[in-house]
DNA sequence: TGAATAGTGTCTGTGAGACAATATTAT
DNA sequence: ATAATATTGTCTCACAGACACTATTCA
């Protein structure tokens, strides 16, 4: 092996054919919550926990839904990547997104070695009605869960996508959980897994941390960003004990919300108390 | 755009160049907690948290210190790859591992373009004394944070090396944080990164997992055990508080431990509550 | 008027923080 | 005897779960 003097010399020299290279791709898991008006005037907006989904149009896994994603560049940060996608894909700027997970299987992408990096993108209900790619649907998401799967239906009003994912708790810790692809035959790669890891963070993260006012227009009610959190989690929340845990984090307003066939209510904003 | 009729025809024919492709390694974590003896007989053992580092003896970053890592074969899961150094470079095998997070900026390596994925590894202290590679060595960790920088000195008793990481706030959010390293000279890589963050993410699931209890030996003391907690978490914790919360995780054994010139103590064992 | 949501009061039990007290050993 | 750690008791306060109650609107 030659000895090299000095790092410059070294790089100068260097031949970045010694190993193997591999393809990289991100994925991008979109999520937001839509309204649903319902028949009774009285009545509050339905909401529903979705995510973005895109119909390839080419192999592999034609005809089949995915998440939106693409190849990373070879000069180009990872993140920004996934940014680039939201934009082209989704027409969205300036979002929040974090880093989920890489999946490395060598055999999930038929083609060839391909490792990805997922993301987690938050927008409001506002934004769903961005233009999106033509082949992009917006899909209403609905889990079941035991401490063995996860049953998850996906619903675009045309289409039914199902599948399911088994838990099998690691050695060694009670909490970390390896998936398992059960069942699966509408989703592309493994991405019922990529779905599945990020609606687990995302509900954990709604009990942790203020990530939810990433998924609220500016001015919302309490009643609304409670139904947010109840379609995420999955189940019912007491008022009181609810509007004790967000106390500090909203402020109200002089805005109220009225026209619904009962009494108004106050519409709140996110407090940001980064500097207490 | 050639047609194809199926996937089997498709994937045949494709030509895997189309997209310039990276090299992609794994950085380790390997965090564990070591005992220093005391020169008073009566006191219990000082521990130290640890992270194993190895000396670069050839280009880029020669004589820096780094994590263990490693390229990732082109036919290997990453997991994989990060477990064949953990047996490689410390001979280490079956412990604890759990992916944190992937590092993509197109800068981070000289060379040419690298992402890498890190991952945490914890272990007890009695695999310390493992056979690890002959430019490797156990480093003690200290750190000094605040709300704005974070700094850290490792010191493995023959050399000392410190860095600083700046934490900035992320726009709409009170608590993911942008790190950036301020001063590093030892470190090689992006490494004070990775360091940085895995401390993090090991002191978040110290306080909702039960992820301590592969850094213990089979049987250990609550003092034990808590000291632990201590030095991970930089903080004096309360004795009854500390023991009502692990309560649930622990069962007692009928060994003890004696020897120390102050009441023995009673030796516990991870209860595993999976089934409950 | 009544259906529907908005918003508040309050009781109760749990559990964490804090401090004190007791127990047991090797030198 | 004493220094050091081990272990438990208990007081208080904060807060979440639970349920009840009041407020307000519009067809």
């Amino acid at each position: 092996m030659k000895e090299y003097k000095s790092e410059e010399e070294f790089l100068k020299d260097y031949d970045s054919s010694m190993y193997e290279k591999l393809s990289m791709t991100t994925d991008i898991l979109i999520f937001s919550v839509s309204d649903e008006m319902q028949d009774n005037y009285r009545k509050l907006n339905k909401k529903h926990f979705s995510v973005l989904l895109v119909k390839r149009d080419n192999y592999p896994f034609k005809d089949k839904w995915c998440l939106p994603g693409g190849f990373v560049g070879i000069d180009e940060d990872i993140e920004d990547s996934a940014k680039r996608i939201l934009a082209n894909e989704a027409n969205l700027h300036d979002i929040y997104l974090e880093q989920l997970y890489t999946f490395g299987s060598p055999s999930r992408d038929p083609r060839m070695r391909v490792v990805s990096t997922s993301y987690m993108a938050l927008i409001d209900k506002n934004r769903l009605n961005e233009k999106i790619a033509k082949n992009a649907s917006w899909f209403n998401v609905m889990i079941l869960e035991d401490n063995e799967t996860i049953d998850v239906t996906l619903d675009n009003g045309l289409e039914q996508i199902k599948f399911k994912i088994g838990k099998a708790l690691q050695e060694k810790t009670t909490d970390r959980y390896k998936y398992d692809i059960l069942e699966n035959d509408k989703l592309a790669f493994d991405h019922p897994l990529v779905i599945a890891s990020g609606i687990s963070r995302l509900k954990n993260k709604l009990e942790y941390t203020d990530i939810v006012f990433n998924m609220m227009p500016e001015y919302f009610t309490l009643g609304e960003l409670q139904q947010v959190y109840e379609v995420i989690l999955g189940k019912k929340l007491l008022d009181p004990a609810f509007r004790r845990m967000i106390a500090n984090k909203v402020e109200k307003t002089t805005k109220m919300k009225t026209g619904g066939g009962h009494r108004p209510s106050v519409l709140f904003k996110y407090k940001n108390n980064k500097d207490e």
